[in-house]
DNA sequence: TGCCTGACTGACACCGGTGTCAAAACACTA
DNA sequence: TAGTGTTTTGACACCGGTGTCAGTCAGGCA
């Protein structure tokens, strides 16, 4: 006798079931795809089989047969870690039961072959979409290309809205607007703004939303107060550094991210001025970082979980998943925090 | 005439390279895969027809020839959003040039069901292999089913190292032993310790550094200097505010990770204790969020980047990939980094 | 010249599912 | 009972690649 024990257990398949069913592959398969066109007693049958069996089906073979993959890729390039693992989180709660899997693809957005490399990964068919994080969803070609090339996609944070259902942006100017209120409503007359990188729609819109309100309440916009940064830490504390050099000092400054108003902070207790209660400092987005510092920061929440999950929902739409998540986001609205690192002014 | 243009470009396929260049398609794809038994001359004309027609093979029909994916998945469940971004960051850069992807799987720590659905999503053959991120790593039952059902698998800082190639740890002890060999150095001798939470290998081994220094030292472990944390920051404000309540007040407090160092900070500085002069403050893990407050954060640099590419390394090798990724990580040294937040004791 | 060898090549089945379309089974009418 | 329409089913090709194995061809040797 020869015996050879064979231990692995191969996975079983499609015949499997539907011979031990005693029907047909393609009835199995219907059975598996919830075709309405199955008797009641076949489908029962089969489904006890797939149970006993504890069949899961191939999903690359599924994949090739339906070309599709069920997997979503999510590009980026951002060195803010914090923004991106929310992003992310948001897209996997949108993607969870939906079948759909998620594949991190990071670009280099200085790089000359960004949109080749990001074609390439999105038609290989290894994705069935994307979705692109800002800066790389600003690069208009880009979107373009993949308009060319028939890729589902959705951007988050592009430079404008082009197509309304390939977009995900926040409301950033209504944010502005509503720290601006803020401190005006406290008493600050006199704010230092520390703008963001150019060429950037989130950029514009808080410091539109700055100046409207302070137009509304007839304050000055003195071009020495606003500073442009570059959403860094370090180049908050240059910014913080040029705006508490001028007289007479501001008595607020409010930065359009969270790392740059640390970097006021740091700045601002480098020349010994207490916050708050000689300098108030305000942020923007309320990342994880805004509640480990002392003072902790007043801040907008913005939702980057919210704003991932409303993108894969758009993407899902184009994809044409019958998406039963319910909890689907509408719109992503900016909410006040006050925290310790803003108080009256005096 | 019956004019019905086909906008659809349709990718091309295997059987067009073929065609166009004149072979079979197992020649050309003998092409693809490097085969070394095809001729010069044909492997030539077929390259320059693949380039020709830009073409790219589809992940989806080899994956199912070859019974691979060639996507490996990173399970977790871990609120240090941080140390994931990290993880994750090294495991791409281990990915990069082999053709892998990573799909991001979240895991419930909690549910009971989690083994189940960790299995189910590794067999579903949907990827190749796993990396498991603690804390979900240090279920032991889990690596027991993976190992059953055969799935490849490597686990980033386990309870205890079961098998070296599926393994991957920081050197933790070492960790603990260079920053209590500096606080000490510097002049401190009572040193308070936050632990982190139990049953996990890495606290062990940090309080096992600590002591082995002390003991070097002749200095005495006191139990009422050592807290048990949660690795939060706001553990770290509730043990920092035991230990500060202590006579005499430790000198340095020495917190097992970063967040709660944060947060002993904060604890201090709501009790008026200046740091780093009247209080030295160390932390460990080295995170983004270090540098960010004010004074900064004198911590062990750990990096989870070069962890997440060992873990991708070691699980590329079961997979039988031919990983000519020359950047290979050995092993993973702490360094100790000397910030703001510590100080000579006086 | 004829045979043998080794280097290349291609026909065909297969991976595990799905789409198409015709056939079978059933229900209902005339 | 035959005829018609509807539901349910299965045979077969196909998705886009790879493995197996036999066949072709040129060169070396007797």
């Amino acid at each position: 006798m020869n015996i050879v024990p064979s231990k692995k257990k191969k996975k079983p398949t499609i015949n499997d079931v539907a011979n031990l069913a005693g029907v047909s592959k393609k009835t199995a398969s219907r059975v598996l795809n919830n075709s309405p066109s199955v008797s009641d007693a076949t489908r029962e049958k089969v489904t006890a089989v797939m149970k006993k069996l504890n069949y899961v089906p191939d999903p690359q073979a599924r994949g090739l047969a339906f070309k599709r993959s069920f997997i979503v890729g999510l590009v980026y390039d951002n060195p803010n870690v914090l923004y991106i693992s929310d992003i992310q989180k948001g897209v996997l709660k949108a993607c969870k039961g939906t079948g759909y899997e998620l594949i991190m693809h990071p670009g280099d957005f200085n790089s000359e072959h960004l949109i080749e490399e990001v074609c390439d990964f999105a038609t290989r068919a290894r994705v069935d979409g994307i979705i692109l994080l800002s800066p790389i969803s600003q690069i208009d070609e880009l979107a373009k290309r993949l308009e060319n090339d028939q890729v589902p996609y959705v951007r988050i944070s592009p430079k404008k809205i082009d197509i309304e259902e390939k977009t995900v942006i926040s409301n950033d100017k209504l944010g502005a607007e509503l720290m601006t209120e803020y401190l005006v409503s406290i008493g600050h007359r006199n704010i230092g703004f520390i703008k963001g990188p150019e060429c950037n729609l989130s950029t514009e819109q808080k410091y539109q939303g700055f100046c409207k309100i302070m137009q509304k309440y007839n304050l000055p916009i003195q071009a020495d107060l606003i500073i442009k940064g570059e959403n860094t830490f370090e180049s908050g504390i240059q910014s913080g550094n040029k705006l508490l050099a001028m007289k007479p000092n501001p008595t607020a400054i409010f930065a359009s991210n969270d790392f740059m108003a640390l970097g006021v902070m740091r700045a601002a207790s480098m020349l010994n001025i207490s916050i708050p209660e000689q300098l108030s400092i305000a942020g923007f987005d309320d990342s994880a970082i805004a509640t480990v510092v002392w003072p902790d920061l007043t801040t907008i929440h913005q939702s980057a979980i919210q704003m991932g999950q409303m993108a894969a929902n758009k993407l899902l739409v184009q994809l044409g998943s019958n998406n039963t998540n319910s909890n689907e986001v509408i719109e992503i609205l900016p909410e006040l925090v006050v925290r310790n690192s803003t108080k009256k002014a005096s």
